[in-house]
DNA sequence: GCTGAAATTGTCACAATTGTCGCGTTTGAC
DNA sequence: GTCAAACGCGACAATTGTGACAATTTCAGC
C-alpha cells in the first residue's frame, strides 16, 4: 500500500475490514468505482474514489486518508498582530502561515490550501470585502472558512458577514474567543 | 520524466501506480505498444500510445496528458494593454484571463492554473520582481512560464530575467513578437 | 420475540497476474 | 570520460479474480 495513489481490492478489504470477495462484489455492483488493469482485470481504486466511498457510507477513514493537520492563513500586515494570532493557533494545534500583502494572500490560497483564513479588513492595497467576494465566487476557494478580525465598527462587520464571511472578531481580540471561533469553523463535519 | 514525449517503463509504472516489471510484461504481451532502444532493448512508449492505453482501460490520466487549452493569465492594471494582449492571444488559440491587482494575480495562479503569465513589472501595490521570486520559490507554481512585458529599461529587464522570468518584451510590444514568444514558451515539449 | 425467505457476506481452491529481489547492463547528467 | 540512477530479465513469492457453496445478516409478517 505504502501511501499509494491507488488501492487494490485487497487493500480496500483490509481498510474496510471485510472480505476481499465482498469488495469485488461492490465493484461489480457499481457501488465502488474503479478501473481494471489490462492483465486479468485486477481492480484498482483511486484514493479519491475510496475516500468518497468511505464518507458516503459513514465508514471510518484509515490514517492515510484522514485530512492532514488543519491550516490557517493569517492575512495581516501588522507583524505583531500576526505573531499573536500565530501563537494562539499553534498552541491549539493548527499549522499557520502569514500573508502580509495582496499578492501573497491570493497566491497562498492555492499554494498553502488553508482550511481557514483570518482576514484583516483594512490592509493597504487590499480591500477585504473584495477578498471575501472573490473567495466566495470561485469554486476552488469557496470552501475556505473566513474569519474577519478587524477594528472596524459593527456596521462594517455586519457588511463583511453579508459578503460571505463566516464569522467576525473585533480587534483587539480575546485569545480564548479566537481559539473557540477557529475551532468551531474548522470542526470536522 | 520531465514532460517527455516518450515514456520509459519506469515512467509508466509510476503513472499507473504499478510495478515496473508489470509494465514490461504488458509490453511483452502487446497490451501496451512501444518501441525498443537499440542498446539492450530499453522500452519507450509514445505519449499518444500511453494516452490511448490509459483511456482504453479507464485509468486516470496524469496532468501532463490531460488535453487542455493553454491558459494565459495577463497581469496588467492598464485595461487597454490587457485588452490588446487578450486580443492577440485569443486569436492564436489561447484562453486568457486578466488580473489587475496583486490579490487577483495571486489568487488566479491557483484558481485559473495558467500555463503562462504575462507580467507588468510596475503595477501600483505589486512588485513584479517579488512576484517572479515568489512563483519560482513555490513548488506548486514553479512550472508557470513568466513573460515580462514592461516599459522599464534593459537593465531592469535583465534583472527580471535573473530573478526567474523566462523572457521579456519591451512595451509597447509588437503583436507578432508577442505571439511568437508565448508560443515558444508554451510549446508542448 | 419468533420465523423464514431473501440478500449479503465469508470461505476455499485454483489458475493467472502482479510484486520482489538480485545481477549485470545501459542511460543520462555532470 | 565518470559515475549514479534507471533498466531488463529471470526466478520465486504474494496477491488477485472467479465460481460454488456455506454462514450470516436483514426484515417483513406473525
Amino acid at each position: 500500500m505504502t501511501s499509494a495513489r491507488t488501492y487494490s481490492s485487497g487493500d480496500v478489504a483490509k481498510i474496510c475490514d471485510v472480505n476481499q470477495r465482498t469488495v469485488i462484489r461492490w465493484i461489480d455492483r457499481g457501488e465502488l468505482i474503479g478501473f481494471k488493469l489490462p492483465g486479468r482485470g485486477n481492480n484498482r481504486i483511486t484514493s479519491e474514489e475510496l475516500f468518497r466511498f468511505l464518507q458516503r457510507n459513514g465508514m471510518p477513514l484509515p490514517p492515510e486518508l484522514q485530512p492532514a493537520e488543519r491550516r490557517v492563513l493569517i492575512v495581516d500586515d501588522d507583524k505583531n498582530v500576526a505573531l499573536a494570532l500565530q501563537r494562539v493557533l499553534r498552541r491549539i494545534g493548527y499549522h499557520t502561515r502569514v500573508a502580509d500583502d495582496g499578492f501573497r494572500t491570493g497566491a497562498l490560497l492555492g499554494a498553502y490550501q488553508p482550511d481557514l483564513i483570518t482576514l484583516d479588513l483594512s490592509m493597504p492595497g487590499l480591500d477585504g470585502f473584495d477578498v471575501i467576494r472573490f473567495i466566495r465566487h470561485h469554486e476552488s476557494y469557496r470552501h475556505i472558512r473566513i474569519l474577519v478580525i478587524s477594528g472596524l465598527d459593527d456596521i462594517q462587520l455586519q457588511r463583511a458577514r453579508e459578503s460571505g464571511a463566516d464569522a467576525c472578531l473585533p480587534k483587539p481580540f480575546d485569545n480564548q474567543e479566537l481559539a473557540d471561533q477557529v475551532c468551531a469553523l474548522t470542526a470536522r463535519s
